[in-house]
DNA sequence: CCCGCTCGTCACCGGGCGGTGAGTAGGAAG
DNA sequence: CTTCCTACTCACCGCCCGGTGACGAGCGGG
């Protein structure tokens, strides 16, 4: 192949450090959402950005600091993927409050790959830098649980934090069966046939709980 | 330090071939239990079984012929780890028995880091290995929910196979949630305290959908 | 013009990995 | 005692990892 002048261009360095910079950080969380965290690290990472991996190093102070800016990005994940308001909807109950949110957690969750692979590496690993990864997804969820359900309250005796952990502990686990290995507990979860039935049992369950 | 007769003695290889298996199968699973999926490999699996790695490759063809035979094994855990029987307790209703199923397979869980090894693995990765491990505990599971389940039918127009695995989904994940980062969507997963709360957030969710 | 600073690259290190071929030790059979 | 088979070990390969020190390339300010 001889060199022609335009890949000669493409191929010059930016020279740009922010930029360059954004560049890197795009290029973590493709490797984490498309490799998955296995194959997250410093040469994986620059090998995608197309850069040195020394800048990373000079520019994030090495891994962790690097997957600290990502955690940083993902404080913004539910105000992109998570609808604020309540959809048109009047919630009149607690219930179809919490059927509502489990279904958008359920959507948002297959559609974001980067999320699903934070959520399987804190499930794998306990490191530092791994914990405030999720440690930031986890809180982001929390406070938007908090405004979505403003001044509605379940029934007396109910533990809703516990029991919408149990809910979504629920989503997460399915959503991230399905992705590796698309079943869990003998049921397939690869159609959108199957993810109906799933979100018919989410709603049982959820009025089940909450009426 | 002087070598005594002693160490001597037990550092001498054993020289019976199947009982070098032995230890190379129960030093896969301590590896996988104690390390974590992440430090499993052929290297770690012989360090700790205190031989050389290449009677891996000769007794069991790789490392994919050793998770096979702990796969192999691995179908007698439910026999093992869960009751046959119903306890003594006469199950009136499928949610007595659903609540009974539940309250096991959450503590069942918690007790064993091998299984929550291999289920945490599954999430991670997906090659035919790590499938073949996961379907084995899996089908082992189903077969156990049939057999208890004796006759026993839920109210009709529920969906009991994905309901069940909705709240079996839910313990799986609270219990790995628990043990990397002790919470989970808010709640915290350490003490018994904690799990009471779940406990009691799993009886009203079964009960709730199965009355 | 050249200095100096920043951006970027390259080569190299030690170490652990999966994998393999050649060689050794030790007990049973003759 | 020798033979032979089997259990077992050792040394080595290539590869990729995270991490670092030294070197060039380009651009703005004197």
């Amino acid at each position: 192949m001889i060199p022609s002048e335009e890949t000669d261009v493409l191929e010059r360095p930016v020279r740009d450090r922010s930029q360059t910079e954004a560049r890197i950080r795009a290029a973590a969380k493709a490797v984490l959402a498309e490799d998955g965290f296995k194959a997250f690290g410093i040469n994986a990472v620059a090998r995608r950005a197309g850069c040195d991996k020394q800048l990373i190093y000079r520019y994030f102070g090495g891994l962790s600091g690097l997957i600290e800016t990502v955690g940083g990005d993902l404080g913004t994940w539910v105000r992109e993927h998570i609808p604020e308001d309540s959809g048109g909807m009047f919630l009149l109950t607690y219930g179809d409050l919490m059927e509502r949110l489990a279904l958008l957690f359920l959507d948002a969750l297959r559609a974001d790959p980067l999320v699903r692979q934070i959520a399987a590496w804190e499930l794998a690993e306990e490191s530092d830098e791994v914990r405030r990864l999720s440690e930031a997804r986890s809180r982001a969820l929390a406070g938007w649980i908090d405004r979505m359900k403003g001044s509605l309250q379940p029934a007396k005796g109910v533990d809703a934090t516990v029991t919408n952990a149990v809910i979504l502990a629920a989503i997460q686990q399915l959503v991230l069966a399905s992705v590796t290995s698309g079943r869990f507990a003998g049921v397939t979860l690869k159609s959108e046939k199957d993810w109906d039935k799933v979100r018919g049992a989410l709603k049982r369950v959820v009025h089940g709980v909450y009426g």
